[in-house]
DNA sequence: TTCCGCATGGAAAGCGCTTTCAACAGAAAC
DNA sequence: GTTTCTGTTGAAAGCGCTTTCCATGCGGAA
């Protein structure tokens, strides 16, 4: 029979166990090397255990994240994956609450990577401290006037990089300037916008952290457009070294995030609640400091400045 | 009812239908951006027409994609997209063909992103002339001694951007030298290690081009540390035009694929396959080269080349 | 009033598997 | 030879939906 090419009905098989195999991962946006990075390690271990992942890009939508968690329940799958930094704004997190509440009632193994507004288990680095490091970093080196390249608000990852932004400045002392924080998107082309806004500054900042490396890339790449030198005249940091941070020019300061193994340990834990194990409500894994080149100390240029 | 929170059994329905609402996409690694631009494309049309697509990576690895298929065949997937360059081993094609024509006897609906060794619609740019553009660019910046960093043999897009390399060198009269090109694998890290094989070439060729970005990339990057400065000494271009081409330094010429339209047409021809439409066999997407500054005329270095 | 047609509703069968339960056979113990 | 226990096998029920089919009822035409 196996000659045959007989191959037993997974479905059938999932409406008599109530066991369907199947993971649903919500992420931002899959082509952004960030949730690619995690959605790798969360395919690779999901494949190990026997799993199949559903693949949902909610783009940051509320409208589009909460269809698709629907769908989700329809197919029973037998966990979620929260990939993406969630959505802060309240009617949204209220219609979510009412959804994910009653999966869960449903046995459904909900997971979630980064800070969440819910009560489920989570995997995440310390954001804050992630960005207190790149700064302090860069306070060091001398820098005084630093400007912040932003995500979207109202989405956790982002807000909370923010904060860290100005722990970290008041730590040092420095005042906190609103016009410092440039509105970004989490891509290249926002960091060259963000950038551009930037040099409208006046005094025009010395350093520039962006919420993410993809931002700070496109924002040095606008900065040498306008024939501004970095690192000499502005030093630029992101977060989360995403594979091309070291093959720019300059290779890009930043704070290692491990993407894969957030991927990894989330469809771990999953696993583990899966299995009925009881988990820790929050795990949380490292970060490091790269210092690259786009960082060096500051030197004060009379006439660039002011 | 629908204030209790009824959800129907998508699974249930599946079953009796017949129809699971289910793609699966095979891709090589969906944390390379060409591949990441793809299943943007995919999951974008997909969930426009009600489609949930299961994510399945191959690294390329042939046991990994037959197992794959083998399991999307057991959840009685409606349709299948291969956006990975097939594997060419004959052995791997010998068993695909099994259990792909029982695919296709079970009704499942069958696309390639990219040539195919099996009669399946596909939807694909023209590699050997893509490849072509840009050598013609090359030769006519006066360039008469070009490496190109290969991907792993026996992939079909490699295959087929080789073929073009070697078509567009004998079409300008110049000889194929193979030890022009150096081994890759589609990687930053791989770009920049063929970068290290080039510079024991003499003597060292004016221009590389690259079966993709990425490799491009890295072998820039490398470059740049070794002290060669590009374009000036080396001229550097790629294939795809991914995201963060533009962004890098110098930013590189490259040919525009149409990674998400791609992705956008495959599934929208599995789509029409899965109504029972009959489909061309092959849907050809237009390319286009993008000259940046990462490539330059030719001058000759006395003391250099040699 | 009778008959036909069409629409509506409810019951039953079936999708392909798992699981439970009963029946049965064989082996061991008395 | 009979009883009990273990183990194996086969049938049946059920997972939650769709689909088919038949019965019922109604309106319009004869």
């Amino acid at each position: 029979m196996a000659t045959l090419g007989y191959s037993p009905s997974a479905l059938a098989r999932a409406l008599a166990t109530r066991q369907t195999h199947l993971v649903g991962v919500l992420v931002g946006d899959a082509s952004d090397p960030y949730f690619a990075g995690i959605l790798r390690g969360v395919e690779d271990t999901a494949r190990e255990f026997g799993y199949l992942v559903l693949l949902c890009n909610t783009d940051r939508n509320a409208e589009v994240e909460r269809r698709y968690l629907q769908l989700l329940r329809d197919y029973t799958v037998d966990g979620i994956l929260f990939a993406g930094g969630c959505l802060s704004d309240p009617e949204h997190v209220k219609e979510l609450r009412a959804l994910v509440s009653r999966m869960r009632e449903q046995g459904t193994a909900l997971v979630a990577l980064g800070r969440y507004p819910f009560p489920i288990p989570t995997v995440n680095i310390d954001n804050e401290a992630a960005v207190r490091a790149v700064m302090a970093h860069l306070i060091e080196l001398g820098h005084r006037r630093i400007a912040f390249i932003a995500g979207r608000p109202g989405v956790t990852t982002s807000d909370d990089r923010l904060v860290g932004y100005r722990t970290a400045l008041e730590a040092a002392g420095l005042p906190y300037d609103p016009n410092l924080v440039l509105p970004g998107d989490y891509t290249y082309a926002g960091g060259q916008r963000a950038a551009g806004l930037m040099l409208n500054c006046h005094p025009r900042p010395s350093a520039v952290l962006a919420v993410n490396d993809a931002s700070a890339i496109g924002c040095l790449a606008a900065l040498k457009e306008a024939g501004i030198a970095v690192p000499a005249e502005v030093s630029v940091a992101g977060i989360n070294d995403i594979p091309v941070a070291r093959y720019v020019e300059p290779p890009l300061t930043t704070v290692s995030v491990p993407l894969q193994d957030l991927g990894v340990t989330g469809m771990r834990v999953l696993l583990r609640v899966l299995a009925g194990e009881s988990v820790p409500a929050e795990h949380r894994l490292p970060h490091r400091l790269i210092i690259r080149r786009s960082t060096v100390v500051f030197h004060s240029q009379p006439g660039r400045n002011v």
